[in-house]
DNA sequence: AAAAAATGTTAGCAGTGTCAACATTTAAAT
DNA sequence: ATTTAAATGTTGACACTGCTAACATTTTTT
């Protein structure tokens, strides 16, 4: 028999709007839908998050979470190079693997990560991430660690953003013209397309 | 008195569907109020667009000839770095100014461009524009200059989708933080930031 | 034990994309 | 020129959405 509590229903709603959101997309995700899926009233989900957009917060924490760890950063180990192409490799993955979620992370659904502390939180760890790296790989002061991780960061940012266009095209269109054709020789050879590609920002 | 057939209404939808897009951003758009604003029924709109993603996908089709245009590659003269770099400057600029129309030209609101044979056109039109440009740079294989296009372009695609995020939570933190004041670093000195990140793309 | 807070439900508003059936105008075919 | 077909517009409706107000039940605090 169940009670008139459902006892766990916010981590239930939010384990299920991660689910959903990967699976079909942040924007054929209702909160009606989301309600009925853990058994309980349409309204329900109303008492753990305030909008929507709270709800889509939970779930880009979440993201943020799981692409820290799917970066694979050992915090004790001394970095090299090589490493650090493989960090850009596995970023890089990560949001072709989960696009949808990867969508809800960096895109306009969520407006400002500092309405929502946990969210900013992640996302803040996640870019501390890297920037501990940077700092192990060469002696550099912290602007230039600074500087070194965003041009990193919007360099897999932005690959992600464009392999993935431009492979969506791919899908309906014959191989071998333009950028569809490079793009998969990319994808096939991140480790090798990286390291050239990081060449000027890494020297040692 | 006004006659039964509006006489412009698809470009007239279009206009007002570019400019509601870029000041609200897509998702606040609705096929009805655009009706309303151009003083017809509500599913008139359905006569000149299947579903509202073929309407967003006319907008995305304008948002990349305006692109091609902000980027003011000149065909006719013969390139050198510094003007690979302004172009790379303009590209940036407009995803910054446009933001809201650059979501839809890069987000997941159109699906697959192939559906849509005047944006597939738009969107390779701008590609070709960029690599005309590194033909143009240096005597390089289509393979190489490919390459160079994609890198190019997930640079600054990834710049403008970072420095938007960063930007974003800097107005409600205090600057001088982490990312926050090197993307106000960068995004003051652009010209500067990409000639230096290009280093290794480009030699001449 | 009483009061307050947290969590859940029902009913309902205003808005959405989209479809079917019908009306009017314009273009094409005879 | 008249008939026919196509294009374009309208009305009405369905199923769905985010969200709110008012109320019910349970748990926690006092």
């Amino acid at each position: 028999m169940k009670s008139y509590h459902h006892g766990n229903l916010k981590q239930e709603l939010i384990d299920c709007a991660c689910k959903l959101c990967e699976r079909d997309g942040y924007t054929k995700l209702s909160i009606r839908s989301l309600a009925k899926e853990s058994g309980v009233s349409q309204t329900a989900p109303y008492r753990h998050f305030e909008t929507k957009e709270t709800l889509y917060a939970s779930v880009a924490t979440e993201g943020f979470k799981k692409l820290s760890k799917a970066l694979h950063i050992d915090a004790d180990k001394k970095i090299t190079k090589k490493h650090l192409v493989e960090i850009g490799c596995n970023y890089i993955e990560f949001g072709l693997k989960n696009a949808n979620t990867y969508d809800l992370m960096f895109g306009t659904a969520v407006g400002n990560f500092a309405h929502y502390p946990e969210l900013m939180e992640s996302a803040n760890a996640t870019y501390e991430n890297m920037r501990l790296s940077f700092s192990k790989l060469a002696n550099d002061s912290d602007e230039v660690i600074a500087f070194k991780c965003i041009t990193l960061w919007s360099m897999v940012h932005g690959l992600v953003g464009i392999l993935r266009k431009v492979q969506v095209v791919g899908d309906d269109f014959e191989e071998g013209v333009g950028p569809i054709s490079t793009a998969s020789i990319i994808s096939t050879n991140l480790e090798g397309y990286l390291d050239k590609a990081l060449g000027g920002l890494i020297q040692s």
